[in-house]
RNA sequence: GGAGGCGUCGCCUAGUCAGGUCUAUGGCGCCCGCCUGCUAAGCGGGUUUGGGGGUUGACCCCAUCGCGGGUUCAAAUCCCGCCGCCUCCGCCA
C-alpha cells in the first residue's frame, strides 16, 4: 500500500508509478475524489458524535422535568450519528479498496519494460565449455536419476505432475545446502526461523499475494488457510500489528519452509524435472528496516545472494527487473540467473525485492523513533531455493562419467565428500 | 472435539452481579521537583496507547477496558459472535 496522504499531496508520483507498471492511471483520479469524500464525511461524523456524547452526559444531571426533552433530543441525534457513521464508513471502505488495488510505488530509476526486457547488471564466472572437455552435458533429471537423487515418476504417482521425491544423495544434497545457507546467514547476523507454511488470509493479502498473483496460490477452503509460495509471507506477518523500537532495527531473519505454487499460468512450460514444481523448500532472507535504509539493505541482500551462488561455483548474471515485471509489492527487484548448460542460457535462481512500506502498511507494522511512529520497510531475498540450486549444481559440476563434483564450500556438510557418484 | 476459568492504560489490581460524576481505582515501577554531606527513605507532581489537528515539544479533538457486532440517549459493565491464555477430559506426533 502507498502512503494514503500521497493521494492528496503527490498524485502525479502515483500516476508515474502506475504507468511504469503498465497499469491503470485513471485509478488515481478515482482515488483523489474518494479521498476528498472520505475526509469530509469522517469530519462531519466525528463532530456529530462529539455533540451527542456531550448531551448524553447531561442526562443523569438533568432534573425530572427537563429529562424527557433531553432524551428526545439525544435520541434524534443518535439516529443522525448512526447514519453519518455509516456513510463515513462506506466512503472509507471505498477509498481503502481503491488503495489496495495499487501496486507499490516503483523506484524512479528502475528500467522501464516488461517480462521480456532483461537488464543485465553484472556477469560472474564463465560457463564451462563441454565440447572442449569432450562430452555432451546431461540435463539435471538424467543426472538425478543416475545418482539416484531425483524420482519424478514416483512423485507423479503419489502427488501428481510437478511433484518429486529427493532420494539418497539428492536428499543429502538438500540438507547440506540448507546447512550451508543457515551457517552463512547466521554469520551475516540473520536470525534463523522455521516458519509455518499455512497462513491466514490476512497474511497472504498483507504481503500482496492475493492480488494479481492469487491464481498461483493454494487455498484450503475448509479451514480458510493458504499454503505459502514463500516463507516471506510468514516472516512479514510475524510482526503484523506491532510497533518496533527503531533501536532494534534493522532486523534480519532467515526463514526455512516448504513453498507451494499452483503454477497456474505455466501449463506446458518447464515440464521436465524439478525446474518448475508445485512444492519445494527454500531458505529466504527477510529484513525489517527504516524506509531510508531500504535501498542499502537491498544492495546488501543482493551481495549475500551473490556470495552464496559464488560459493557454489555457479556462473551467473544479475538482472535489474523491469518495472512492468515487478509484482505488486516490489518497488525494485534484482534477480540472479544461473547458467544452465543444457539450455545454454541463464535461468532464475534467486530474487530479491525491496517492498519499501507496501507490506508494512497492509500488515500495520511500524517503527518508533525520536520522531514518533511511522511505517517501516520490508525486504526479502532468496538465499537458497532448493530445487533450482540442485539443478544448477548437478548440471554445472557434472563429469563425463555422470558423477558430480561437490563445490568445496558444500563438502563440510556432506561428510567431506568431493563427488556425488552414480548408483549401480 | 468436549467442560470450566480467565483477558482492565509497562507489571499487579479495583470496578462487571444491580449501565450514567468511570473523564477507569490503588500499589509497584519509571520521570520531574523538594528535602538532603552522598545514597536511601520521606514529601509533592507526572506517567495507557494510537490517530488527527497543530504549537515546535505549555495545547485541542477523536478513538481505546482482548477483537468485532448488537441493545440503549448512554456500555469496562447487558446480549451475540470470534480470538488468545490457563485447567481438566478425549484424540494425536
Amino acid at each position: 500500500m502507498i502512503d494514503p496522504k500521497m493521494v492528496r499531496t503527490d498524485p502525479d508520483r502515483i500516476r508515474r508509478s502506475q504507468a511504469a507498471r503498465g497499469e491503470s492511471v485513471e485509478l488515481v483520479d478515482e482515488l483523489v475524489s474518494a479521498d476528498a469524500r472520505r475526509r469530509e464525511l469522517i469530519a462531519s461524523s466525528e463532530a456529530l458524535r462529539a455533540e451527542q456524547k456531550e448531551l448524553s452526559r447531561q442526562v443523569p444531571k438533568a432534573s425530572a422535568d427537563q429529562r424527557p426533552a433531553l432524551l428526545a433530543r439525544t435520541r434524534e441525534l443518535a439516529a443522525q450519528v448512526k447514519d453519518a457513521a455509516a456513510a463515513a464508513e462506506e466512503a472509507k471502505a471505498r477509498f481503502d479498496a481503491l488503495l489496495l488495488r495499487l501496486g507499490n510505488l516503483v523506484i524512479e530509476d528502475v528500467p522501464r519494460g516488461g517480462e521480456d526486457d532483461l537488464f543485465v547488471l553484472e556477469t560472474h564466472g564463465t560457463p564451462r565449455d563441454f565440447a572442449a572437455e569432450g562430452f555432451t552435458p546431461r540435463d539435471h533429471l538424467e543426472l538425478g536419476e543416475l545418482l539416484g537423487a531425483i524420482d519424478m515418476e514416483r512423485g507423479a504417482k503419489v502427488s501428481g505432475s510437478r511433484f518429486y521425491f529427493l532420494t539418497g544423495q539428492g536428499a543429502e544434497l538438500e540438507l547440506a545446502l540448507l546447512n550451508l545457507a543457515m551457517a552463512k546467514a547466521s554469520a551475516w547476523g540473520f536470525t534463523p526461523m522455521i516458519v509455518p507454511s499455512l497462513v491466514k488470509p490476512e497474511a497472504m493479502a498483507g504481503t500482496g499475494f492475493l492480488g494479481q498473483a492469487a491464481e498461483d496460490v493454494y487455498r484450503l477452503e475448509r479451514d480458510d488457510l493458504y499454503l505459502v509460495g514463500t516463507s516471506e509471507v510468514a516472516l512479514a506477518a510475524y510482526h503484523a500489528g506491532e510497533i518496533l523500537d527503531a533501536a532494534t532495527l534493522p532486523r534480519h531473519y532467515v526463514g526455512w519452509s516448504s513453498c507451494f505454487r499452483r503454477e497456474a499460468g505455466a501449463h506446458g512450460k518447464d515440464t521436465r524435472g524439478i525446474f518448475r514444481v508445485h512444492w519445494f523448500d527454500k531458505a529466504e532472507m527477510f529484513v525489517y528496516c527504516a524506509p531510508e535504509e531500504a535501498e542499502a539493505e537491498h544492495a546488501r541482500l543482493l551481495e549475500f545472494e551473490k556470495d552464496f551462488i559464488t560459493a557454489l561455483e555457479i556462473p551467473f548474471q544479475v538482472l535489474d527487473v523491469a518495472s512492468g515485471d515487478l509484482g505488486s509489492s516490489a518497488a525494485r527487484k534484482y534477480d540472479c540467473y544461473g547458467w544452465l548448460p543444457t539450455q545454454e542460457r541463464y535461468r532464475e535462481i534467486t530474487s530479491t525485492s525491496n517492498c519499501t512500506e507496501f507490506q508494512a502498511r497492509r500488515l500495520d507494522i511500524r517503527l518508533r523513533d525520536a520522531d514518533g511512529v511511522r511505517p517501516l520497510a520490508t525486504l526479502n531475498g532468496t538465499l537458497c531455493a532448493m530445487t533450482r540450486t540442485i539443478i544448477m549444481i548437478l548440471e554445472n559440476h557434472q563429469q563425463a562419467d555422470g558423477s558430480v563434483r561437490i563445490p568445496a564450500a558444500l563438502r563440510p556438510f556432506l561428510g567431506g565428500r568431493e563427488f556425488l557418484t552414480p548408483v549401480a
